[in-house]
DNA sequence: CAAGATAATCGACACCGTGTTGGTTTATAA
DNA sequence: TTATAAACCAACACGGTGTCGATTATCTTG
């Protein structure tokens, strides 16, 4: 199954870069596989060689990037246990945050209007996973749930993926990965109407 | 510009008729003018003389559920007034909310994975609007936040849109309009860490 | 380095959906 | 009832898709 062909790798590569700055200028759905061959500089009938269609490119796209994310933020864990500081426990985040400003040419296309809703599930539930299965600190006390389980976790994951996207599209954001962990983490921990000072906090 | 002739608004009726149908089936971009008119009974060029393409179409649905929303919320926002309970402020979320319940059928295709996210971004917006401008309860203090404003209420509008979908797309849900109202405040109030029993209730 | 393997190219093909046109039929409003 | 215009119909050029067989180039292995 590997790889090893210089033809292919230089083929596969010429086809990705061109999938994603197509992407990038036109969205997904209006990327044509005449376009992308035309932009790779290959021939046409080379893309049907590699990949039925550019749903299936997607795919496989998507699939590197979240065998990645998998492998960056296992590796970083560890290191961030160290800190057992609980008020900087929003440390979790920065890893899943650093990731996504790392593969921004990719992940504002997909997050953004012309982007694919089935990709940003899938990075929601991957953060899900990341947050509520892996993190000690934010597990929940199914006893004293004020509200069901589901509906908290969907809210919290569409909270933070909401902040997250207005980070990416906002040209005046001068905020950095850490910034903007610290900002989720001060909502999520002190709650949205004390940040918003409304209430006062306790 | 009044549409009068019965031709025309059978016609109509029966083109968003079988869009939303389709739309439903197989996603948005999937669907085609062809599958469209076959299955609305119509002649292929009798669309065309109507709308100029499939995107001029959902535009113009979108658009009249907007505006039927605005009408609805303006309508019922007098009546919320009337209740000056502060804990009983998520009601200024049900008609919100209700009215999505309402427009299910249109609602959940196009919010769901194979929606469109254009969509979902305005009515991301159009609920930022009737929370943050109308409901004098969650105004903020510009004083005394802890984050940036736009991110909060990017962080808040999102959260509720996760909730929303999660209840849409979730088959076992039997909550009612109030139930989700009563589960995005209560969070929302408390904070996330308190409703989900990790912190105590100051 | 040479030989065999295989990847990439080229041109052509049928197929499908799009958007438009001109002419015809049919339903509606006055 | 009649003029109007909406809906139908058939045909067209256009562009993207996916496939195929033959040819050329490039790489890997011995």
């Amino acid at each position: 199954m590997e790889q090893t062909d210089l033809r292919v790798i230089r083929t596969k590569k010429l086809i990705k870069d061109a999938f994603f700055s197509l992407i990038e200028e036109r969205g997904f759905e209006a990327v044509t596989v005449k376009q992308l061959t035309e932009r790779a500089g290959i021939n046409r009938g080379t893309f049907y060689s590699h990949y039925v269609d550019k749903f299936e490119l997607m795919e496989k796209c998507v699939d590197e990037i979240f065998e990645e994310a998998e492998q960056k933020l296992i590796h970083q864990l560890p290191h961030i246990f160290g800190d057992e500081r609980t008020d900087n426990s929003y440390h979790y985040l920065i890893p899943f945050i650093r990731f996504i400003e790392d593969n921004q040419i990719i992940m504002k296309p997909l997050l953004g209007p012309n982007g694919d809703p089935t990709f940003q599930a899938k990075l929601r539930k991957f953060m899900q996973a990341a947050l509520f299965q892996r993190s000690p600190v934010t597990l929940f006390n199914p006893d004293k749930m004020l509200v069901p389980p589901p509906y908290l976790v969907a809210y919290l994951s569409s909270a933070h993926m909401g902040v997250i996207y207005e980070w990416l599209n906002n040209p005046s954001s001068e905020e950095t990965a850490e910034d903007i962990a610290r900002i989720i983490y001060t909502i999520t921990y002190e709650g949205p109407l004390v940040a918003g000072g409304v209430k006062s906090n306790e």
